[in-house]
DNA sequence: CTGAAAGCGCTTACAG
DNA sequence: CTGAAAGCGCTTACAG
């Protein structure tokens, strides 16, 4: 089953070990004749070469991590789908690490010497955690980041525009004929949620809109959501459209319209971000901005296993607002 | 940083390489003199034994595989956090792989012949797919499933009293005072959706229910439930209660309910099982089982690390019905 | 109860 | 462009 050696290759091939190796690894200063043999020998043996030995020998450990201290579980799989997806395209193993963000200098000293890692992938909001990029940093842990806000040039990293996607739904609810918003917030640690915040603001000041929105937090949680929602409705003067800035808080704001006998979307517009499985799970459906996570992920894994981390820069996916049932035009 | 090494415990230890190995993997015929020595050592030197080594000399991998199919990523997200922590504990890595049902033969071909594994981890509906135990059996693969229904003492399994349960909620549903219900089932390959549709109807009969449940496939998921509520509310005589068989498809039967302008619990009773995530990203909360997933399948991880699978048998985790607020006594 | 030798399957210098 | 030797850090027989 299991059985062919880069030994049996070797013979089979009729070259030595080294060259096998040198095929596998894709080095240089292999002749097109021999390649040749080495890979048809590969095919017919049906040869893989052994992590656990290359990791041995060698300074890489096959094996890359995702580290996340993220509150929602669809967001979390879909990352994590994306990561693995790229880790079996490379034979690398994945490894899965939840970081509490108040407790990164320990919990990461200890992850690091349990084992090393070819380098790790970080999601929001460890992206901009300033005390985790540092231990990495000094440590020389490669890493790249999915949806950096911060010192963009610090790693490479893979985002959407988020504060450009807030704006396009400021846009959308306005042209619906929305005047008056109310904007739930996300964690005060997470820079995305702030981006998002940011965008929406100033897109409605541009578009002349009197009052800005009011704002409540809503800690990107369904429960979150839905006391913020309350505390939006129990306002004199309510909003028109509610925008959450993720899915899971703008469905706890769905459902606080409708414990306040409120019809979503003819009575209150809600609108969400991500377009994660909940955007789907609730009626009526979310209209949101789809975030192509799993493809973030993706890349930014790909970028990771290309060991190419020198410098930074931000890879930039596009968004797309998605139109769904839970916004219409004010009554 | 990561550099002792079993050498360098040996000599801090004054033992040979041996005894420190013998220590390390408690096997016998150790002296406590000698294992003390060795272990004062490993801590001193804050030594952790490299798995790359350890998996190329000797017979294990150290790394577990965790397989599914299930539609649904709280489930999902819970079972995988369950088994990361007991691999953390014995310091394994936790591989993850998705199957799908359809093609289990090649899939899980192709996944044997690309690294071995010590053991897996299997999640329904693959628990009970008979050409996937056949070929695990056949190739002398340890795997550990958890909430299997059929072939009991084939190889271990973590479950809960799936038909039970379902007949605890019958019976809570028949004491609230209901008299007429509908059932949403699971997807036909899921055997723990089967056991639940089985408790609940006996139990309904055995209470004396005048007619079975009026049931309608719902797939487990959001989708399915919403379009299987819709199909029970166009019925002549309407249920007062229905219960979905997990909690996404209960979700969306409440969906499907405020689609048609009633309320829940005032209008119709609801009632889930799993008390996954989205039991609480709904409106309002789900009525519904609570089953220890992540218990379960950190129990099933354990039993894997603990190397005794040699004979099978079902260790049974409790369940708990939690009353919230999606059920009530009918109108 | 304890240890010295060989080897797991690769990669890393080092030659040619 | 290609190869022979040494060694990564452990475990497995095998002795005593």
């Amino acid at each position: 089953m299991s059985g062919a050696t880069m030994h049996d290759v070797a013979r089979a091939a009729g070259v030595s070990l080294k060259s096998v190796s040198r095929v596998i690894n894709r080095e240089a200063h292999v002749s097109d004749d021999l390649r040749r043999r080495v890979e048809a020998a590969i095919a017919t043996l049906g040869y893989v070469p052994d992590p656990a030995a290359r990791s041995l020998a060698g300074a890489r450990a096959f094996l890359i991590g995702l580290m996340f201290d993220n509150p929602s579980p669809n967001y979390t799989m879909k990352v994590q789908t994306g990561v693995y997806r790229a880790c079996v395209a490379a034979q690398h193993h994945l490894r899965i690490d939840t970081i509490d963000s108040d407790q990164v200098a320990t919990q990461v000293d200890h992850l690091l010497r349990n084992g090393r890692c070819d380098g790790f992938v970080l999601t929001p909001p460890l992206t901009d955690n300033r005390v985790l990029l540092d231990l990495l940093d000094a440590r020389g842990v490669r890493y790249v980041r999915i949806a950096p806000q911060i010192d963009p040039d610090r790693s490479p990293g893979v985002a959407i525009d988020d504060a450009g996607a807030a704006a396009a739904m400021a846009r959308y609810l306005w042209d619906l004929g929305h005047r008056r918003f109310a904007l739930v917030t996300g964690p005060v640690d997470h820079s995305a949620a702030h981006a998002r915040r940011t965008g929406f603001i100033e897109e409605l000041a541009q578009l002349g809109c009197a009052e800005p929105p009011h704002e409540v937090p809503g800690g990107f949680s369904f429960e979150g959501g839905f006391a913020a929602g309350q505390a939006i409705l129990a306002q004199s003067a309510r909003p028109t459209a509610i925008f959450g800035t993720n899915d899971d808080s703008a469905a706890g704001v769905m459902a606080a319209c409708s414990q306040a006998g409120l019809r979503v979307p003819a009575d209150m517009s809600v609108a969400g971000f991500d377009d994660s499985w909940i955007a789907r799970s609730v009626w009526p459906y979310l209209t949101t901005i789809h975030q192509p996570i799993e493809a973030m992920a993706h890349a930014a894994a790909t970028l990771l296993l290309a060991r190419d981390t020198g410098r930074g820069g931000v890879t930039r996916l596009d968004y797309k607002l998605v139109v769904r049932d839970s916004a219409a035009p004010p009554a």
